[in-house]
DNA sequence: TAAATAGTTAACCATTTGGTTAATCTGTTT
DNA sequence: AAACAGATTAACCAAATGGTTAACTATTTA
């Protein structure tokens, strides 16, 4: 069976997967090494191909696990029960932080997903549910109500994806242009916390002057 | 020699080049096989290595002359004389239209950096200039002359990339999530290159009416 | 406790892959 | 045309790589 008895007890299976996770987010399935992720796991190579058959499997497993933790994870943060405002601060806030904590998660996606996006998006054809659509529904309420600016939702959501992720995704690039080190790199990461928000914000709300003083 | 006569003429040399862009640039140095390089150039494998010595070699040239197109140009976009909201019009659409034209380069550069940022970068240590300073200082101006919000430069520079380059590199997922084809995908980044300059300006342009409103 | 089952390994295998060699071809120079 | 230099190729090679086999070792189970 799997499970042994001692307390701090991992199973192989487990290893494997957690030693197959940090080698494929870290250098994508052309660039990973079935002995490497072996080693990693402290096991043989045998036992890989005893759990999961193929590299292939393996790295199936592995995307699938990431998929299911970001798109969730996503969605959660955009369902929350928040006035808009609020939502984009909570959502840059969390998500900012969830990508800084898996800093290989989102090249990792992306590049696997641009190499083969039917081969690996039609294993999530209706499980997970990509769209959305609260936030969506949201942002069109917003509008309707005069709360915000006519605003494409499709657009604002893409907006805010972009402006979270992409400082992260080209880190090595924004090191360079700006001369940071990892630590200035952070700072400039945190620094986006309160930015992006505050830059979406002031896009989108509408500029209530003239008559009453709209207090912020 | 290198150069025979017949017009429709092009070097072995320059066939390898090209062929080993177009390989690299949609499967990465990991996923690049030479002999596919050989074979899509219609030369032997043996001549790839007596023009490069190495895959290495041949990845650097493809990798160095990606960067020299690329940088440049952004470079000259920033650089063109022109009033900064006009600028951010001109910027979004030109380098859009760019990635558009090499879908594959913005993941291509993006995903080698992110593997190996120190190898890579050192070869580009002093060449070219990678700091925007001229579109920099210019946000600095306009802020300084209050035509514009008080604005980080190097954020609101991050923030118009960001808006340009990262749905680009999302494509599969933004057709996934928002259930678009190829031409509705098509759509939706030309929407974009009107939407991106209104939601900067948007965000960054102050509110001049009535009373002075100097608000941050 | 003995048979059966699950977990684990060392050794092995076939294929792929980047790279090399030595020979051949092609055009130029003398 | 003979010599020469660069261009090009077929054949080859060693290392790496994903995967398999067969044996060995716990662990369950009857």
């Amino acid at each position: 069976m799997k499970n042994s008895k001692n307390p701090p007890d991992v199973t192989a299976e487990q290893k494997i997967l957690i030693s197959a996770r940090e080698i494929f987010h870290k250098k994508g399935f052309e660039g990973a090494r079935m002995q490497e992720i072996a080693d990693k796991a402290g096991i043989n190579k045998a036992l890989l191909h005893y759990y999961y058959r193929s590299k292939e499997k393996l790295f199936d497993a592995v995307f699938a696990e990431a998929l299911k933790t970001l798109i969730p994870k996503v969605k959660e943060l955009l369902d929350a029960e928040l006035p808009l405002f609020d939502k984009i601060k909570y959502f840059t806030d969390n998500y900012i932080k969830l990508l800084m904590e898996n800093m290989y998660l989102p090249v990792f996606v992306i590049y696997e997903l641009f190499q083969n996006p039917e081969k690996i998006l039609s294993k999530f054809t209706e499980k997970s549910n990509f769209t959305p659509s609260v936030f969506i529904a949201q942002i069109r309420k917003s509008v309707k109500n005069k709360e915000i600016k006519k605003t494409d939702p499709r657009q604002l959501f893409i907006n805010l994806m972009s402006l979270c992720i992409y400082p992260i995704i080209a880190k090595p690039l924004i090191m360079k242009i700006y001369d940071l080190n990892e630590q200035g790199f952070n700072r400039f990461i945190n620094q986006r916390k309160k930015e992006i928000p505050e830059f979406i914000i002031n896009s989108i709300k509408i500029n209530k002057n003239s008559s009453s003083n709209g207090k912020k």
